[in-house]
DNA sequence: TAGAGCCTGCGG
DNA sequence: CCGCAGGCTCTA
C-alpha cells in the first residue's frame, strides 16, 4: 500500500508524535510477518523496552526509529501495513502484530492484515549493512539521484522494461506501482520501453518526472486510494492528482484517448497509448 | 529477468 | 465464485 510519499508522511508524523517518548512495554501477536519471519520478541524488547525514541527517519519505503538503547527499529509496511499512535484504552484493531505501549496512555501499533510487512530490531551500528538496507539503490529525492546517475543505471540493465526498472528497489528505492505509472505518463515514456534503450534526453525527462510526482505526493500527504492512512489515521489528498493510475477506459487528461491497462511482472500498469511511446 | 508465492479483504 | 490490491523474496 504505501510507497515513498506515504512512508515519508508517516515518518514526519511519527517524528512529531514519538521523539522523546518512552516505550514502557512491547507486545506482539506471535504471527509471522514477511517471508514467515517471526517478529523477534526478545530482540524487540532489548531494543525498545524502557528506551526513548530519539529520531525517526525514512530510507526508501522503510521507517527507521532510532532508540536510546543504541538499537533501531526497522519497519516496512508491505502492502497493507499501518503504523498509528492510538489511545491505549482503545480496542486493538484486528491484525495488530506489534504494540509498543508509551507514556501518556498511548500505544504505537503496527497493524498489517496481509502480513507482507516487517518489524525488525537491529543494533544501530549494523543497520547500514543489514540485508534490508544494504541492497537499496538511491532514494529518488536524494542528491545522489541525478539524471546522469539514472542514465548510467538504465544502461546497466539487460533488456528489462522501464516499468520493471522503476519497481526494482536495487536500481531506485522508494517507487511503487502508483508512482511508476504516474512518472512514466508524465515523462511520455511507454511502460514497455526497454530501460537500456532510453537516451539521455528521455532519461532526464524521466528523472524530472519521478521527482515531480513524488514531491507533489508528499506535499499532498500521500495517496489514499483504498485504505492508506497516516500515523494519525487521516487520509492523504494525492488521489486527486493521479493522471492514469486505475483509470482504465477513462479519457487521457492530456489527449483525450482512452487510457489502457497492461500487466507487467504480475502488476497492473496504467498508461496512455498515444502520449507514451 | 519473469513468475510463483506469500496473506487477507474487497468488490463485481 | 472470481480477480484484484499501493510489496518483496525465492526460484529457475
Amino acid at each position: 500500500m504505501p510507497e515513498l510519499p506515504e512512508v515519508e508522511t508517516i515518518a514526519r508524523d511519527l517524528r512529531r508524535l514519538l521523539v522523546g517518548r518512552h516505550v514502557r512495554n512491547v507486545a506482539i501477536s506471535g504471527k509471522p510477518l514477511r517471508m514467515c519471519r517471526p517478529v523477534d520478541g526478545g530482540e524487540l524488547e532489548r531494543a525498545a523496552k524502557g528506551a526513548r525514541v530519539e529520531q525517526v527517519t525514512r530510507r526508501a519505503k522503510y521507517l527507521i526509529l532510532r532508540m536510546s538503547s543504541e538499537y533501531v527499529l526497522l519497519v516496512h509496511l508491505g502492502m497493507s501495513g499501518r503504523l498509528a499512535v492510538e489511545p491505549a484504552a482503545s480496542p486493538r484493531p484486528r491484525h495488530t502484530h506489534v504494540s509498543l505501549s508509551l507514556d501518556r496512555e498511548e500505544e504505537l501499533r503496527f497493524v498489517d492484515p496481509r502480513r507482507f510487512g516487517s518489524f525488525l530490531a537491529y543494533p544501530a551500528s549494523a543497520l547500514e549493512d543489514s540485508d534490508e538496507l544494504s541492497v537499496l539503490g538511491p532514494d529518488p529525492l536524494d542528491a545522489s539521484f541525478t539524471a546522469s546517475a539514472l542514465l548510467a543505471s538504465l544502461r546497466a540493465t539487460h533488456g528489462c522494461d522501464i516499468k520493471a526498472f522503476l519497481l526494482d528497489q536495487r536500481r531506485v528505492a522508494g517507487i511503487g506501482n502508483i508512482y511508476a505509472s504516474e512518472a512514466l505518463f508524465l515523462a511520455g515514456i511507454h511502460p514497455r520501453a526497454r530501460a537500456n534503450r532510453l537516451g539521455a534526453a528521455r532519461a532526464a525527462r524521466l528523472h524530472e518526472a519521478i521527482q515531480k510526482v513524488l514531491a507533489a505526493a508528499i506535499a499532498n500527504r500521500g495517496t489514499s486510494f483504498r485504505d492508506y492512512v497516516d500515523a494519525a489515521g487521516e487520509r492523504g489528498d494525492n488521489q486527486r492528482q493521479l493522471q492514469v493510475f486505475q483509470r482504465t477506459g477513462q479519457p487521457c487528461p492530456v489527449c483525450g484517448n482512452r487510457l489502457k491497462r497492461l500487466t507487467q511482472q504480475g502488476r497492473s500498469t496504467f498508461y496512455c497509448p498515444r502520449c507514451q511511446r
